[in-house]
DNA sequence: CCCATTGGGATTTTAT
DNA sequence: AATAAAATCCCAATGG
């Protein structure tokens, strides 16, 4: 309807993103601390272990939280949130797109094959992978699909993902799939 | 009718 | 310290 609307925020998206990763870059270069180590293969470690390959079915999704580490567990992951993934601060989007390349999460999330970012949540599993994303974010409480489909419908908003009428199922728009393989790519 | 999914207002948290 | 944006919580509506 508005395609300039859709342009503006596009530019405005994409800027941001070579502001923020052209900064954090130098950061890295420049000034090293203790975590600069710290990427992707970092927080997978972090996740992966909660996540047997054998799938279970559990009532509520209880991953592995003791309550005693939530404490810990809040500040690290806040701590880390700012210097993994390549970026600065990981946001939901980007943190679907990796467990989207993860085929180690085939069983929560996957691509819809032969469309361009669309991609399915697993109807059994999907609490499970929101579990992952409330822990990933330090969350006390855990997080469910209802709350996390929530922030993907706030995304509709701003154009970074859609909802197409299919159960389960949404797409990441042209440009945030293209920032997102960019990231991912210059990453490796 | 029940359960799972979706939509959205209100509030809280986080970054700048 | 204040503001804006993102994320979260909660409940209502819809659909199979």
């Amino acid at each position: 309807m508005n395609s300039y609307q859709e342009a503006q925020s596009d530019l405005e998206v994409i800027l941001e993103f070579l502001e923020e990763y052209h900064k954090q870059n130098r950061e890295n270069n420049g000034v090293q601390e203790d975590a600069t180590s710290v990427d992707n293969d970092t927080w997978e470690q972090c996740w992966r272990p909660c996540e047997p390959p054998s799938i279970p079915v559990g009532p509520e999704a209880v991953p592995c939280e003791p309550s005693a580490t939530s404490v810990t567990t809040r500040q690290l992951s806040k701590q880390q949130a700012s210097v993994a993934g390549s970026g600065r601060k990981l946001r939901l989007f980007h943190f679907l797109f990796e467990m989207l390349e993860d085929p180690t999460m085939a069983h929560c999330v996957s691509w819809v094959p032969s469309s361009s970012g669309v991609f399915r949540f697993s109807a059994r599993n999907k609490d499970q992978l929101a579990a992952l994303w409330g822990q990933r974010k330090g969350n006390k409480r855990p997080m469910t699909y209802q709350k996390m489909s929530r922030a993907l419908r706030n995304y509709a908003r701003s154009g970074e993902i859609v909802k197409v009428k299919k159960k389960l199922t949404y797409q990441f728009s042209e440009h945030t799939l293209m920032l997102l393989h960019k990231r991912h790519r210059e990453d490796l």
